[in-house]
DNA sequence: CCTACAGGTTCCTGCCACTGGAAGGTCAAG
DNA sequence: CTTGACCTTCCAGTGGCAGGAACCTGTAGG
């Protein structure tokens, strides 16, 4: 399979492709002119991959998923402690939006949002 | 006031500042030695960026922001159509995460996160 | 055969908002 | 005179790609 049809069957753009293959995270073969060659299982790797960006995972975590993936000696603890952790930061970046989303709501309720100067939207931002 | 010193003031790193200085957020004076001497407005207009700044407005914004800011002739409206579009965008994000931890919290839950293979986590992000 | 066009390739740059670090100038205290 | 705490500039790197230039390949049509 070539690029434009693996990267469509993966629902990841080519240039991403080929930017996991750059940093090693899938290495497809090459024909003889020098297109690269993906197989069903680098097809596979690839769908799991935007699967695992897709929920959030860094590259990094998605490596290591990987790795537990091929691996069929895998602990699941291991898989469960990745994925835990990458939760709980989902859970502070909901928190530390939703403070802003708090604040941010208030300042612009009170903002009357027409032609006058007074806001209390820069009012709040030049004092706490 | 010198760097560490507005640093302290407007709870942003002395890097920070440089990098605003440069990408033309704040323009201080500088002291015989070379040295960078900041004016009370200075001091306020830094507080002001962190602020908008933690409350995840882009650098962008904030440059308008201060604009905005400085400008006694501002329609609040403007203000306001800012905030309101960054509002947006929080709660879009926002979205996307809770999304993206209740897809995750349902694989973590059916893990058993035990010595064995067997992982919903990894079958999970294989198939969707 | 030539040409057009849709694929593919590599390589370089830029994005955002900093952060770290090197190499060196300046100043007050001991 | 030295130490140490400041300050300066400049360069490189972060994450995860995206855009674009310059060039090759393969197929269809005239």
């Amino acid at each position: 399979m070539n690029i434009s049809e693996t990267a469509a069957q993966a629902g990841l753009p080519a240039k991403t492709i080929r930017y996991y293959e750059d940093i090693g995270l899938v290495a497809p073969s090459r024909d003889a002119n020098g297109y690269r060659r993906f197989s069903e299982s680098e097809v596979h790797q690839l769908t799991f991959l935007a699967r695992a960006r897709s929920l959030g995972f860094t590259i990094e975590d998605c490596r290591k998923l990987l790795d537990l993936y091929s691996n069929t000696a895998r602990a699941s603890a291991d898989v469960k402690t990745l994925a835990s952790e990458h939760l709980a930061r989902i859970g502070d970046k909901i928190t530390e939006l939703e403070a802003m989303r708090n604040t941010l709501t208030t300042l612009v309720d009170h903002c009357h949002g027409d032609q006058r100067p007074e806001c209390p939207i820069l009012d709040g931002l030049a004092r706490p």
